[in-house]
RNA sequence: GGUGAGAUAGUCAAGUGGCCAACGACGGCGGACUGUAAAUCCGCUCCCUACGGGUUCAGAGGUUCGACUCCUCUUCUCACCA
């Protein structure tokens, strides 16, 4: 039993320090039914996430399976530096009423993994302002320039002349504070964090709480196409709010290879059910586009529900499988007579006519699914089902 | 503060008076093949009912029959020096 949690815990993971730790905290729990923290820090701005953000979530989830009280850190106060890590130099102070409402959002996306009964969910101003100036000060006492310096993007930045506001400085120690604060036992972050989450250690070593937190540092997720890391500018993204449909088709166009590495790091499937799959695939006794369909129906019920999870299988079957018209389309009406070019602007699926000329000409417009060849073709008055290319459809009436 | 280099379409990056709506790469889109996978191959990739027209190469002026290319100023970025 033990084994076999540390072995879900450690799944995944990009490194570990002080994992002896780790299982100490584990066999008190086993043994004795003792809890400990696990702490992870979030930005309060737009809490908009995806499938990237959920990797951290789950290993807290395991956590918790596994007798973790889970400190869900809202980084409010921190935010008005900004983490060095992104090139941001000053971002926007959010008010007051602003962060409850992006943490008000947090907690609706997060529960769906997280279990709220062993979450708190915590905000770092609460501690870090009555801190003060002195307290601030002796904070910085712990720490030296230099050290700052090892931080590779500080190192960088240093190097080569790049601009470091004092602030930054500061960011890894209010950060690090924050566990020595919380009596964190266990911290996780993407690995990008790691000198941060190393501070915690330091930090709680200097303040003499009398134990360091251990460091899991998860991966970053690729996104769909497999190559960079997920994220919502480079729309590679899967968003826990995304359509049941969207999400479904989604997962489903990932590669194959990219589908095994999601499943280590999103399915809440075990190691050996997932080596079952994988051994089947390799023999040839499992088609991949089937394991790959099991997936992309736990993700969609595990943000929806099982109930939607079978549907947009359905639907991505009617319609790519059996090329059907998708059930559920936008429905669009114009006036008077129009030419096709306009109409396939007017329905959103083509960004200009230009461009609708273009793919008609490519074979790629079709009418009641019957390609169009003449890019001059006026729709008369009646009721028509556009597309463009395999995914895009729209209704039609022409009044 | 001084000196030098640069700013070109989603990104990178050619173009140094007409052959430029602008090479190429990546990305994206479409087609073929498929499992809406990957790989591969082919086509497209500023706008406009279009063998034509319009608006683009940081911004504003200027030179010229003609400028992304030359000149002036402005803004911003980068490198080196202090």
């Amino acid at each position: 039993m033990l084994e076999e949690a540390l072995r879900e815990i450690q799944r995944g993971s990009a490194e570990i320090i002080d994992n002896e730790r780790i299982e100490k905290l584990l066999k008190a729990y086993f043994d004795e039914g003792k809890t400990y923290t696990v702490k992870a820090g979030f930005d309060p701005t737009a809490p908009d996430l995806h499938l990237g953000h959920t990797v951290l979530l789950q290993k807290l989830a395991t956590f918790q399976k596994y007798g973790a009280t889970i400190q869900f850190l809202i980084g409010d106060f921190t935010a008005q530096i900004g983490d060095p890590t992104g090139k941001s130099a000053t971002r926007k102070t959010l008010s007051a009423s602003e962060i409850q409402e992006n943490a008000k959002s947090y907690k609706e996306q997060v529960f769906k993994i997280l279990d709220s009964e062993k979450t708190e969910v915590v905000f770092n101003s609460e501690w870090i302002n009555p801190l003060g100036a002195s307290g601030m000060l002796s904070l910085t006492t712990t720490y030296n320039v230099a050290r700052m310096l090892e931080r590779d993007d500080f190192d960088k930045r240093y190097k080569s002349g790049t601009s470091i506001s004092i602030s930054e400085f500061i960011y890894p120690l209010l950060q690090g504070y924050d566990s020595v604060h919380l009596q964190s036992d266990i911290e996780i972050g993407g690995t990008d964090q790691k000198f941060n989450l190393l501070m915690g250690r330091h930090l709680q070593r200097a303040y003499e709480i009398g134990k360091e937190q251990s460091v899991l540092m998860m991966p970053i997720l690729e996104g769909l196409d497999g190559v960079q890391k997920m994220s919502k500018s480079l729309n590679n993204y899967i968003g826990v709010a995304d359509e049941p449909n969207d999400m479904f088709g989604k997962v489903l166009s990932i590669s194959d290879e990219l589908m095994w590495r999601y499943y280590e790091l999103l399915s809440a499937k075990s190691l050996d059910e997932i080596e079952v799959l994988r051994s089947g695939v390799e023999k040839g006794s499992l088609h991949p586009k089937t394991v790959k369909e099991e997936l992309a129906a736990e993700i969609v019920t595990r943000f929806h529900s099982l109930e939607n999870a079978q549907k947009a299988k359905e639907e991505f079957d009617r319609v790519h499988s059996n090329s059907q018209i998708p059930t559920d389309i936008d429905e669009f009406s114009v006036d008077g007579e129009t030419w096709i070019a306009k109409a396939l602007v007017e329905c959103k699926i083509s960004p200009s006519t230009s461009q609708a000329r273009r793919d008609i000409k490519q074979g790629a417009v079709k009418i009641n699914q019957e390609k169009v060849s003449d890019e001059q073709l006026q729709l008369p008055v009646g009721e028509y089902v556009l597309q463009v290319g395999k995914r895009k459809f729209a209704k039609l009436k022409v009044n």
